[in-house]
DNA sequence: TTGTACGCGTTATCAT
DNA sequence: ATGATAACGCGTACAA
């Protein structure tokens, strides 16, 4: 007995045919007869026949693995993507591979190039920010590997391209901030260079542009996405007279860092200052208050990305290349406190 | 201009060789003159010779491809796990694929069968609580594919297996609890059937044990590693008469639900009641107050795993398969309350 | 220490 | 619609 050790060979002997015609059941070519390929597809199954898929990368210049390329600080974001990815390719011969890069590194082109040229990927999904980087979109193109990048703004025609609207769900999250009551509200935006930085600031300002508010330059803090970075600019806006009533934060984990220095200087979250994130990742419902954010779409996103990716046309609905952000109320946001100077003027 | 097209014979022409010289260097083979492979090497370098990975797959039968496969609830310790695979990988023609499957489903063996047959996997490593799986072990061995466990206690022979000393480290932190001057101390333990919960549970025992401390068992509850289970253990606990002064829970990612029941019921952390988490993962000194944990080594142990499966022995130092859980001390632990009924007595 | 001939399992070319 | 034959690039008996 030989345990799904059948080759092609072996089914083309065993339902009359040849070993062409049998590949032509395997890659689903319409030139070929329907009882013909009947006839093979129950052979296939009598003997438990799987093509060898690394011989068919060896034929075809091409195996059969999705790769997931990203520079990503924000950990959940990164396995949120992996997991749409997996849900794209379940059930079929794909596999996922990872591979983080350097964004800085002088040498990270090479090293994608050489990891193209030795693993010849089917093709591979970009991660802000990385998603980007227009060099490696040729990149790809020139070794014949499909891609498609995700991001918070089209930077690349429909077929190659996820994106979400950032700009528009900042705009409603600092909308709910005013509608509450607050009109001196700070920023802690995403670091230079990051498009979904540039696109969550202008959504910012839209907000406060539209109320017809005005802050000033010392309430927008950069930093990194990184925890660390938000406590430290939350320090700076919180230390700033008159102090912001509410902050927005251009992604979770530097919310975080904010309430951590609101913590430390003593002040209550939301009654002395309300607090919004960006991801909706696993820490925005799990730290306390719980964060009001918002959410981004990660995992559709993913998924539609490595639909894309694998031709599922079908699975891909109408090949949607646009998703919504959207806003997730939770504990951290309320009325800004009573200010004295405001009292008087009532 | 043939870009990066150079293949074996190519490179044999050149030299002056047969393939299979070229071959011997390939793999290092010591039955080669070092002149004959000083030159050949010259030779590959001129011509910028990669091999092809997908040809090499398919005449060794075996893909060069690390399998990560998990069934973990924890997305920090899946991340890490990555991590450390990667940094094992890093500069060599290894590439990684992630493999979630669902340790419940009665097709998870069905299902990797097919994937290794599928992928021929170099290695795989497993992360907790599959790698308590034995089956997922030996179909590994029949499919010819390597395997290291990772795990909390050695649950195969050294070649497949890397161990943290988890039953020590909660020992140890639960005796800083005791140290502080707790005597009532609930548990928050994982599942059961996780071979983790079992021995942190036995290192919470132990120190009550010989501190000659007795519980309730009441004050020992079971959660499922995830946030909302310790939302609802901390709740169980925190409304226990009289009520634990502090908390040991399994992991973080609990024992921030943990915290939350406590928040909920307007108890201080750690004035009203101290807590002590377990992986020390991101959320940890995200929250707040920032967590005492246990910091489980899990990126070291990763690239250790990966590392016994390409076999680079230089680089696994001595083989390393033990590795030490410690205790991160941060704001989550203080002595207890004063308790009324124990000033009395004083 | 090195080379020859063949196998790995599939796809592509170009017929018919 | 189907088939014979040659790639695809490398590893391995076995011989020399």
């Amino acid at each position: 007995m030989r345990t799904s050790k059948a080759t092609i060979n072996d089914v083309a002997r065993a339902a009359g045919v040849s070993k062409k015609t049998v590949s032509r059941v395997i890659n689903r070519s319409t030139l070929i007869n329907p009882d013909t390929r009947a006839r093979i597809e129950t052979v296939m199954a009598e003997l438990d026949y799987q093509p060898n898929l690394q011989a068919r990368a060896l034929a075809l210049r091409r195996n059969f693995l999705i790769g997931l390329l990203h520079d990503n600080p924000n950990a959940q974001t990164v396995l949120n993507a992996q997991h749409g990815i997996l849900e794209a390719i379940r059930d079929t011969e794909f596999a996922l591979v990872v591979r983080p890069v350097d964004r800085r590194s002088p040498h990270m082109l090479d090293d994608v190039r050489l990891f193209l040229e030795q693993q010849r990927l089917y093709g591979l999904v970009f991660l802000p920010p990385i998603c980007e980087n227009d060099d490696l979109a040729r990149l790809c193109v020139q070794q014949n590997c499909h891609y498609v990048r995700m991001g918070s703004a089209m930077l690349d025609d429909p077929a190659h391209m996820v994106a979400s609207n950032d700009r528009e769900a900042v705009f409603e999250a600092v909308g709910h901030l005013i509608a509450q009551g607050h009109s001196r509200i700070g920023l802690v935006r995403g670091p230079a260079g990051f498009r979904s930085a540039a696109e969550r600031e202008a959504g910012f300002l839209d907000a406060l542009g539209r109320a017809g508010l005005t802050i000033p330059k010392s309430l927008i803090v950069e930093g990194t996405y990184r925890f660390e970075s938000g406590l430290v600019a939350g320090e700076r806006l919180l230390e700033h007279a008159p102090r912001p009533t509410a902050i927005f934060s251009s992604n979770d984990e530097m919310a975080a860092g904010v309430l951590h220095a609101a913590r430390q200087r003593g002040l209550r979250v939301p009654e002395d200052v309300s607090i919004i994130g960006f991801d909706d990742g696993a820490i925005a419902a799990h730290i306390w208050p719980p964060l009001t954010t918002v959410r981004w779409p990660v995992v559709s996103m993913a998924r539609a990305a490595a639909l894309k990716i694998i031709g599922d046309d079908a699975a891909a609905g109408t090949e949607t290349s646009t998703f919504t952000s959207t806003l997730i109320k939770r504990g951290s946001v309320a009325p800004p406190p009573l200010d004295p100077a405001r009292i008087r003027t009532l």
